[in-house]
DNA sequence: AAAGGATCGTAGAGCGATCTACACACCCCA
DNA sequence: TGGGGTGTGTAGATCGCTCTACGATCCTTT
């Protein structure tokens, strides 16, 4: 069963018990509680008890919590020391049912990815000093973003960013109608939600530069498959990374009058392994492979350092320059578009929002080549 | 300011303005709403406005969602074309508040990690099929465990895993009296918790009988800082699988009449290229070195490979295996204790908890060195 | 036809917070 | 002395859902 369609989500599986919690008062039930180990725990404290405890109302509680107006100085120190003493902990769920969860989302379409782990540390970064938690919700195998997206907004989640989703950008304004939203990583423009993207153009024509101004004639593109079928949302304004950077190659072979030579892969290195390995046994091979991101060009080297080739045999470029390209054991070359520095801004536009910006805000981050020793000029012969 | 402790974490900042959400009725409020933008928007429906479009009550609706019991044919139809036509979403919230929120909160101290993103991947196979959503709560810089535990607690999460925290073991039982918890690679025992453990013993003794049998002598051992100042709990049965690699190493060193050389640094792999450097340097420098974990060793290898050195100068093992390991181009030996299987069984064993289970249990994965070309016998000399 | 048992559905009381509206002091000044 | 602030604190409705208790049918059975 799909677990996260509007039905299945909400709906406990048979053999799944639910979990029940003794309220305020001593539910009585003439079943025993399933989870019976914990029956006889303490009663977590509750703004009541704390309030209780304190000697004053609920809603002083409340105020001292959120930092709100009118509270003295004794009450307030009246109500933190009753705190202290309780244990006390604020029940988010119950804050979400009126206000804000202080949460903000991501989802991430690949939680092996470097470069979107680069992304989550900006983030992380950006989001230390203020009172918003972090949660992450990774897609698992075959699933689609919006399965992710759809079960952050029904955790209301105050603020959502989205990596590079592959979800109609209609229905994401829906949802950015609600929460708000940042996309990064692809080239739409809304406005209803913020958009981040690496200025992929340019990082694609500086790759092509670099490997053509070295010598080489014979470059192939290895990239991941683009979404099948074509979303009904593509579109030059809406595509994706991956789609441009493409579409730069192809500009620049067709300019150069060079054939061109396009594979498709999946996310996963080890597809662009084999791919690279048949490109090996062709009779005329690439002398330089441009890897739509890093994560493929990795597989790549992979195979090239099999066969026993190196960078004089086959040139390597791999784009998002996550950490490991630099490790002077790959050294890979990669353009940089700095995934921290997109994590700290997707924060910085959430927040933003969260303090009442309305209108959409795109930005964009650089892009440049670094170039390193994987790539090279290629052999005569 | 610390947004989370006690106090902080309840706190809106003084510029965040809270989010208002317009309820079943509409809200009469002189203020304008701070959100503007997100005025308009059509309010999203709840489980009565299904009750209202099925002709039922709101009870009906409710169990035709969890799957309950007392459901005639026709009704479920009739509901769940309400709900289809509404495009109704449950909140996880307002669920929470009563019963379960469909979510299990993983603990991760680093997200770059690549093992702990093989403990995340091999959890998102297992809960694939289930209701369950996982969320990531990622540490930020100098953020100790315990924040992003209380913080996952706080959501109402119904299980968490914890991935090899530095918490005090009580105050996790305390947790685990309210919420399931599985803790992730500590040798603790509890029988509030289930814990999952690689064999860091026989694991360590693999490497240091491999490195001893090449022939090294000068075995220097690099590994993360333990926590300091040495925390209360701290013994035998509890220490951190580092504490353990580091103790077979000092036992193995020591039963061979060799020398110690031990050395600390960050989780980081730059600090560990730092160390590498330094030992280079000596005189009479190490020709093994035995990474506490793969991390630190690709900070190693790094160091060596600037320095114009291979393995038959410095040997290298790691410990992880983490997938970079196996790349030609590092090939770095490393024990193999695999986190997929971990992060499987720690969904596994959460889903048993939900599914009543009362007794704890210990749950111990396999390590086994895997040799590769980044330690070979050192150099006559 | 009445009793008993399934089956199906509803009413209504929570869950633990937030936030508006309002009451009550107290003080100042005319 | 009364009229307004201003500063503090409380009452109580509300958020959207869950789940127990119970009522209403309908079908068997005796």
């Amino acid at each position: 069963m799909n677990p996260f369609s509007a039905f299945t989500l909400a709906r406990a599986p048979v053999e799944c018990q639910p979990i029940y919690r003794i309220g305020n008062r001593v539910v009585t039930s003439a079943e025993p509680r399933p989870d019976g180990a914990r029956a006889g725990s303490p009663r977590p404290s509750t703004i009541e008890d704390v309030a209780r405890e304190a000697g004053v109302s609920r809603a002083a509680v409340s105020k001292v919590i959120r930092n709100a107006y009118g509270v003295s100085d004794r009450m307030r120190t009246q109500v933190e020391a009753a705190i202290e003493r309780l244990g006390y902990r604020p029940r988010v769920a119950a804050r979400a049912m009126r206000g804000a969860s202080f949460t903000l989302g991501f989802e991430i379409p690949q939680v092996g990815n470097d470069f979107l782990t680069m992304i989550v540390d900006g983030a992380t970064e950006a989001l230390a000093e203020t009172p918003y938690q972090m949660i992450i919700a990774p897609l698992g195998r075959d699933q689609k973003s919006d399965v992710a997206i759809n079960s952050l907004a029904d955790r209301q989640v105050d603020g959502i960013v989205a990596i590079s989703p592959r979800v109609d950008p209609s229905w994401l304004e829906r949802i950015a109608e609600r929460t708000p939203v940042v996309m990064i990583g692809r080239h739409d423009r809304s406005d209803r939600y913020d958009t981040i993207t690496g200025d992929d153009r340019s990082g694609a024509e500086q790759v092509m530069s670099h490997l053509v101004e070295q010598g080489h004639r014979r470059i192939t593109h290895l990239t991941i498959h683009p979404s099948r079928p074509e979303p009904p949302w593509a579109g030059q304004a809406g595509d994706e990374p991956h789609v441009i950077r493409t579409a730069v190659y192809r500009e620049r072979m067709a300019a150069l009058g060079l054939e061109q030579s396009v594979v498709h892969t999946m996310f996963d290195g080890s597809e662009a392994h084999d791919a690279t390995r048949a490109l090996l046994a062709l009779p005329e091979p690439p002398t330089a492979i441009f890897a739509g991101n890093d994560t493929l060009a990795i597989g790549v080297l992979s195979a090239i350092a099999e066969a026993g080739l190196d960078e004089r045999d086959v040139s390597v470029v791999g784009y998002d320059n996550i950490p490991i390209a630099r490790h002077p054991l790959v050294s890979l070359s990669s353009v940089d578009q700095s995934g921290v520095l997109m994590g700290r801004e997707a924060a910085r536009l959430l927040l933003e929002r969260l303090a009442g910006r309305t209108e959409a805000v795109q930005s964009q981050i650089e892009a440049t080549l670094r170039a390193r020793r994987s790539s090279a000029p290629p052999r005569r012969g």
